[in-house]
DNA sequence: TCGGATAGGGATAAACTTTTCCCCTATTGC
DNA sequence: GCAATAGGGGAAAAGTTTATCCCTATCCGA
């Protein structure tokens, strides 16, 4: 496991939520498991473009964090599903006011998104 | 300025929100120029643990990302002012409730992180 | 018996972000 | 002439995250 060289900034809500939230896939892999898609081969289904490797790291990390619980059946072939924890459920309607945001404005956001990086490109 | 070889994901307003969101210190940044902190120096020295570098560079972004305007005065010494534009201002509520979720629940985000932090060093 | 479904992990490479270091502009005041 | 002020940026190193590749194992159906 990669071990920190730079300790977090823990001072205030906004580093604390941050901490849990940072990484490339959480918010949807939260957002997906809130759905209900709760076993690891449908949530790798709903987000293709991540692979098994980075998702199973992910989910460790929102697990450590207490946002979500995983669950092992002894079965073969195995079968283990994932679901919010208490703590992770207060968390959906926050995400649910920065997707909400988004959507709102996604035509100016995927406008100016899109001018920066084509400006980096010229 | 460093060219992205991976495009950005900017499917759904998650994704959209997180891709201007981005940045280590954006939030901060965004938070303090609202609170009336407009000078970089100003900033800097809110934010001390950021260099000037970064500073700059993500206000750069913010400011591409339409979400802050910069205003140079043409005088000696030089002077800049920050400020939220319309749009950066409809963030405000957003990250307000960011900030209200993580100040709610500080005592246990600050609990679960550190517990992680000190796994990793096992 | 082979292929695919289930789930998982280590090692290493690539991508990306942030920091560090050193440099620059121009005027005012001593 | 030189320091202080208030702003800025390029290049490279360090830090961190994500991707790629190749493994483990069992069972079911073709």
């Amino acid at each position: 496991m990669y071990e920190r060289k730079v300790l977090p900034n823990l001072n205030c809500g906004l580093d604390l939520i941050g901490e849990v939230l940072y990484g490339k896939w959480k918010i949807r892999l939260l957002w997906f498991i809130n759905q209900g898609h709760q076993r690891p081969s449908e949530l790798q289904r709903k987000i293709p473009d991540a692979t098994r490797r980075v998702l199973n790291i992910q989910l460790k990390e929102l697990e450590d964090h207490d946002l979500i619980t995983k669950k092992i059946y002894p079965v073969v072939p195995p079968k283990v599903e994932y679901s919010l924890t208490e703590f992770g459920q207060t968390l959906m309607p926050v995400i649910a006011t920065l997707g909400n945001w988004g959507d709102t404005h996604e035509a100016h956001l995927r406008s100016v998104i899109l001018k920066r990086l084509n400006a980096e490109r010229e």
